[in-house]
DNA sequence: TTGAAAGCGCTAACAG
DNA sequence: CTGTTAGCGCTTTCAA
């Protein structure tokens, strides 16, 4: 590599001690023999090496964070929360991706673990109690972010059951008598870990059956936009659809509009996550906030909490906020 | 730390070299001795430290990347590509963000050199000699990707001159009269590396001006939504904008909706880059795609040629695409 | 105020 | 087939 002390101890006449003493401002050291080597160093552009730094102390100051797809609005969007809450307090984080590959997110998280990261962020697409176990086995700080593993692993997110039902309530102050749940995700439930979509589910189906006079149903299938046009079709009942993500009801919507169906208008539509492409489209989509800059954020602040050895709940919940368009 | 080869070595009653050589298949070994290394390394669940080997070899299998938002599209279409570049090399990624801030970009790349990546892939905001000249002085493989930084440095990118002046003559083509090159980024020319966007400038005034009959003018305001509905209201000329990035484009669209202006009809409009946010609006976006998956797949390509210590081109051009939309 | 020596965990040359 | 030894670059006692 470069120049290393040992370089500088040479030129300096001087010990390897006495120069990581001029970097480090520790112990005793002359006030020339400081400015020399510190000169020198600047001259030689040395840089210290943070393998060997961080192998010599056990401490790399970096975090690591798995996520399965940047192109993904909620990751980008979550990562540059992360990003921000990291350098200040002058870590450095390492962002790996894996395409919703479960073998390679498990890779990537033993890899960054074999780095010695600090700690880490994860927003999983696997689950179960193999995961689980294999993340325990890491004996590292780890929270999650979205997609809940278990009871035991530090979780942050909104609470989306309520916030389902909000939504419910929502639609059905609008007038509409039926409603239909949207969450083509719930069709991978076997193999993928969608726990934010089972919690929206299991919000809509409670909220939906108090009332008796609607009608409704859940969608879990990739096919929504034919199947979404044959419910329009048949029904001659107000119906909405609740999408369990913006990008399936801005997906319908673009594709009712060809049919000449307006949102808002002959059918109501509203959305989950409030992603920034919805400032770009007509009408604006009434939606609900996932929050994911807060969420990371938070997840950032109990993730350096464990690293410090503090306690932390198992279990955090941010607000979400409804946002109001012009769907419904 | 965890279990190091030196515990292995003690339990298997044998010396760490041995150990070693369990894992590395190199020299010869008893089979036995291997396999009950392997038992108890897996037993123990044994795992290298990175950081060790790293600095023992002067090797990583990493590669830096430093964008400065993955909010933009752009780069996180870029970050996917080269992921699965790097991946298909069993090379890791570290992604680092800043926020186009000019002294962070610079420690991110310094801190990934100093973390010796291999490689480094920069899409920079930066510019100018200075910064060249510190590239230079990393003696790293870089490979920049868009914003080009001096002519040794190699980059990948596609001609966007010739892709402007396309865009141009497909819009004379279409009959317009009045041509407005919208190109908010030009603003911080003296700041920022912009220079993909002098490029299509450049393209833009090459062209236009060899029309004598067509009137022109470039915006380089971030004001440009009144600036635009201005020049639409005082020109009886069929005018068309052409938008230096796709947001300018939407956000136009969205504004001049409002206005009851139709883009197709009313005005003409023409982005650049293709994101995919373009799947959710209508009427489609007449634009080009800027190629960025093969861009940086290229990249990356040619990164690990200068790791291998291969010689590589200083500028690779990848070709364009024209998008035609419903907007012209 | 400074230096010698040992060690973080892994690897490789060289002996045996 | 296996072990000894030295070293990657940095840090930290401990001693001078």
């Amino acid at each position: 590599m470069g120049v290393t002390t040992k370089d500088i101890a040479q030129i300096c006449g001087v010990s390897r001690t006495t120069v990581n003493r001029a970097f480090t401002n520790t112990g005793r050291i002359n006030k020339e023999t400081k400015e020399k080597i510190l000169r020198i160093a600047e001259e030689l552009n040395y840089r210290p090496d943070l393998l060997a730094t961080g192998l010599k102390n056990g401490k790399t100051q970096c975090l690591g964070v798995v996520v399965f797809d940047v192109r993904n609005r909620y990751f980008a969007q979550m990562l540059n929360a992360i990003e921000i809450e990291a350098k200040s307090r002058e870590y450095f984080i390492n962002i790996t991706l894996h395409e919703k590959d479960r073998k390679q997110e498990q890779e990537m998280v033993q890899r960054l673990v074999d780095y010695r990261v600090e700690g880490l962020l994860l927003s999983p697409v696997s689950k179960g109690n193999v995961f689980a176990d294999f993340l325990k086995k890491m004996e590292k700080p780890i929270v999650i972010i979205g997609n809940r593993v278990d009871e035991q692993i530090p979780f942050v997110g909104i609470d989306e059951k309520k916030a389902a039902k909000d939504a419910v309530r929502t639609i059905l102050g609008k007038g509409y008598q039926n409603i239909v749940f949207v969450c083509p995700p719930l069709a991978d439930v076997a193999e993928e870990n969608v726990y934010s979509h089972e919690q929206r589910e299991m919000g809509f189906l409670e909220e939906v059956s108090k009332h008796k006079e609607v009608s409704y149903e859940v969608l879990k299938s990739w096919n929504y936009l034919e199947e979404v046009e044959k419910i329009l079709s048949l029904t001659n009942e107000k119906t909405a659809f609740f999408c369990s993500g913006d990008i399936f009801a801005l997906d319908i919507m673009k594709y009712l509009k060809q049919k000449n169906k307006k949102a808002g208008q002959d059918y109501g539509i509203m959305g989950f996550d409030n992603i920034d492409t919805l400032d770009y489209v007509i009408p604006r989509l009434t939606t609900i906030d996932n929050m994911v800059e807060k969420v990371a954020t938070k997840a950032a602040d109990i993730l350096f909490d464990l690293i410090q050895g503090k306690e932390v709940p198992t279990k955090t919940l941010v607000d979400y906020k409804e946002i109001e368009g012009e769907t419904l």
